[in-house]
DNA sequence: ATATAAAGTTAGACGAATCTAACAAAATTA
DNA sequence: TAATTTTGTTAGATTCGTCTAACTTTATAT
């Protein structure tokens, strides 16, 4: 039995190894707010459960199984927050908490009936990919906006932050996922990008969001 | 902040109390399956939080605050479980697990939407009285089917309790919730009762299920 | 290449929630 | 009412997940 606490653990390890490939005991130690003796000694208590492969002073690495574990509460959460949006009228910005809470619940026939609801979504509200009951998710050829220049036309497809404040903010500039973004001028200096969108309304986003919008080109 | 365990203390208290009136140490220490020892230094705890009081030897009771406590924690509950029925087609014998699991979570939002959704429901869908947001629910009047007798029409309000097999029996039977039954036979040797249900037919209830029905009488 | 800084580990403590063993009070029964 | 049973409490141990302090290893920088 995996408890809530390995779970956060899982999950933790799964993002980070995400987005940086190889994982530290200081970087879970910062993400999850958990001082390193901890998480020192969680990772023994993983690897004893064969879900981390664990060795002092190494780089941590999810074992095959704890793979597959931390996709399932991924999947819990990413179902749970787009059943919330789709039947039940939340914003984007209000289901990440709940989903928080929501992702630790057992209960297998709640969140398969919330899929077939749903008709079996591939993305979650954020364009984040809904694992599937095996862990197995669609992988993703997503790139930041900050990565391309002035001249490409690009369509928002995710956003690397689930934060409230952000996706108020995202919300107030109309900006949604599926939206055709042209960008007119990027600032070398600073990073921030004038862009326009369909409407062909001119809007300034600060390097911040050109780092956490993710987009694929379009051609 | 009230943790988990302390949330299922507090329910367990409510619950006991209105069965029982009083509330013995032993009693909650069955109904937990946990120890006499560990009930009695959580009553203390509770008590220094103001949700419980407690004395020494003395039956124990839920303060004001205790008690609207675990009102609101059973409002999630049936909320719940009402939602599960109404708005996902669950059966009512699949949604207790699910709801023990959901009555923790902390999200006002997620249960007034809910409520709202299937237009402020004051029964979940076993008969329960649902607590509204200040913790006051309804009071029924209703009483076990058990003690009446031979002749009588009584109207099925509600059930005891939620174990997934009894609901399951009754569903193979075909009583649900509003059905009007007439009491044919009552054996008064064992409890058990020959009733008539609106089509007519006859079906033999034991002692155990009499208990475990709530009707009122139906003139 | 050595000194320093950063990252990681070990050891020991602590609070929460649980337990068992031993004892005390209250209730029941003979 | 005295003996016995049931109920309740105290004391001390255990596990889980956390911490701080001290030490070690690895990486970085002069």
């Amino acid at each position: 039995m995996i408890s809530l606490t390995e779970e956060n653990y899982l999950k933790a390890l799964f993002h980070l190894s995400m987005d940086h490939g190889e994982v530290n005991v200081n970087d879970l130690s910062k993400h999850l707010a958990i001082k390193m003796p901890t998480v020192t000694s969680m990772m023994k208590k993983l690897a004893a459960k064969d879900l981390v492969n664990y060795e002092s002073y190494k780089p941590l690495k999810l074992t095959a199984k704890g793979r597959t574990a931390a996709a399932l509460i991924i999947r819990k959460h990413r179902l749970t927050e787009m059943y919330l949006v789709e039947k039940m009228g939340f914003g984007w910005e209000e289901v990440h908490e709940i989903a928080e809470q929501m992702e630790h619940i057992h209960a297998p026939k709640l969140f398969a009936k919330m899929d077939e609801m749903m008709g079996f979504p591939a993305f979650d509200p954020h364009g984040s990919p809904i694992p599937d009951v095996n862990g197995k998710m669609a992988g993703v050829e997503y790139q930041k906006l900050s990565t391309f220049k002035a001249g490409q036309t690009v369509l928002l497809s995710a956003v690397l932050n689930t934060n409230e404040d952000f996706l108020k903010y995202l919300n107030k500039q109309q900006l949604s996922l599926g939206d055709s973004l042209y960008i007119v001028e990027k600032e070398e200096f600073d990073g921030s990008m004038a862009i326009s969108d369909s409407n062909n309304k001119q809007i300034i986003l600060g390097a911040l969001v050109c780092e956490r919008l993710l987009v694929i080109e379009q051609f």
